[in-house]
Formats: C-alpha cells, structure tokens, sequence
DNA sequence: GTTGACCCTATAGTAGCTTCACGGTGTGCA
DNA sequence: TGCACACCGTGAAGCTACTATAGGGTCAAC
C-alpha cells in the first residue's frame, strides 16, 4: 500500500502521514525499490487509531502515551482509564472557561446594540475600560 | 516608561510587548539616548486594549481590525459590531463542539469501568473500531 | 569601579499540521 | 521510444501567540 492510499483509507493528507512517522507516532514502514513507503494492515489499523484519539482531541502526548499501552497486550490498562480522565477533565475545564468568555462576550455586545460613531460605541469603550488580570493559560484545547 | 513599567501596568510580559510591536498591534516608541524603548500614556492606553482583547480570546486579525477602527472616531461602529458577532459565533460552535466532544469522550470511559487487561479494555477497543470522518477543523479558539 | 537590575537584538522552540520548492518514479498512450 | 501526468521523495518554511535563550549594552547606586 502506497503513502496515497493509506492516507485516503484514513481520511487525512499524506503531509500528516509523513508527519506523524516523524514523531514517531506511525512507525518507518519497508521501502519499494524506488524508494517509495510501503504499508501494511497494521499500518492502516495504527493509523486510523490515531486519527480517533485525534478526533477526541487527544494531544500527540496522550496518544503515544496511549499507544504505548496498547501495545503491551497483557498490561493492565489503568493508565489508559488516567489518561481518559485527565482528558475529560480538561475538555470539561475548557468548557468551563468558553461559557464564561461568552457571557463577558454578551454582555459587552449589549453596551452597542445599534450601529452608531466608534467615539460613541459601547463596544470599543468596554475594550478601553475593561481590567482583565493576567493571561489565564488554559490547557492544550486551545 | 520604560518597557518593564508599560509591561507591569499591562500585567503581561516585556517579551510579549516588544512582540506586539513586531506584530504591528503596538507602534513603534521613542527612543532613549541609550535605545531604550520610551513609551507615553497612549501606549498604555493601547496596550490594555489589547491585552482586553486577548482576555476575550480575540485573535491578532480580530484585534487589528477592531485597532484600525477605533482610530476612525467619526466613523460608523457597525464594522465592531459584526467583528463581535463573528467571534461570539466562534465561541458559540466551539463549546458546542468540545460539549460533543465531551459525550464522545464519556461514552468510550463508560466501556472501560474497572481496571482490566489492555486486551480487554473497552476503550482501547473503542478507539480501534471508531470511524472518525475527516477532520473537523476548527477556529483560533483551539 | 563594580554590582545588579534592567534593556537591546536575534534566534529558536512550542503543537499539529500545511505549503512550497525541487526533483525522482511509474504507468499509459501515441 | 518518447512524453505526459499522477504520484512519490526530501527538506525547509509558514501558521498562532507567545516564550525562552544567548550574548551583549545601559544606568543608577554603593
């Protein structure tokens, strides 16, 4: 199997095929004679599970963490449970800090509710007015 | 002012100031005898809109464009307003999308309750079986 | 004159890719 | 045989919004 069509079975781009075996996410598959990768079953299993952690967001830490897990069948799967918890824990997390932003977002939207002069606006005012402390880092859901 | 005093009354870092001013948000200042950057209270003043900006979660071309408008004071807001509307509609879809998300994530925890094997457990099952369509891209807002 | 706090520029690193430049490979058709 | 064209290869740069590091200069106090 060609780079093209592990890249088609997976639904992502060859660019990110050739970026995760950079990582070390995806391992080094053979090689043809002219040199192109050549894959495997197990390639297209691997690399569809990875597109799933992805889905859920997962960062590239998590995966190989996860990975890692995986491949030690007779393990005990704990730390995949850990891993998932600390996960949702900061989805939920980001939720959190979303729905807040977006209520300071409306509130702020109100103070300019027709168009009028940028002197004038209630928008721009709050934005000059406003006193946010520190940045709030938040985790990396963005 | 020196830059670590704008930086201080601006509650961010002196890195991030000069990085601003790179990036254009943030003109260029006066300059000592000894090159160092000599700010005024306009600085201040324009550096906290932006750090408000950011507090909102506002991307640098969201906050050029609200930059640029503002100094236009006789010009009509409307422009503001729909870079306001945008960016809550922004926030809006990505809560929705990590709430998605969130079930997602708590559906597969669910198939693994208690500790088992790798072999066995359900979420490492789930991941394997998932059929993740192709990547759903989101906005700035991560 | 020397310590120490502060400032300067330039460069690289972060996450997870995407895009680009430039060139090699393989297949189908005239 | 020659050519077109789709696909593959590598390496480097670009994206966002910073953060960090290296290597050096400025300034006030003691």
């Amino acid at each position: 199997m060609k780079i093209g069509d592990l890249a088609r079975a997976a639904q992502c781009t060859v660019e990110t095929v050739r970026y995760y075996e950079r990582e070390g996410l995806l391992p080094p598959p053979a090689r043809t004679a002219g040199n192109y990768r050549d894959y495997g079953q197990e390639h297209a299993e691997r690399l569809r599970f990875i597109r799933n952690c992805r889905a859920l967001d997962m960062s590239h830490g998590e995966i190989r963490s996860v990975l890692a897990l995986a491949d030690q069948p007779s393990a005990c799967c704990g730390a995949v449970n850990d891993v998932f918890d600390q996960h949702i824990a900061h989805v939920a997390e980001r939720i959190r800090e979303l729905e807040h932003l977006r209520r300071s977002l409306l509130t702020l939207r109100e103070r300019c509710r027709r168009e009028r002069t940028v002197e004038d606006c209630g928008i721009l005012q709050g934005l000059a007015e406003m006193e946010s402390g520190p940045p709030g880092r938040h985790t990396h859901l963005g």
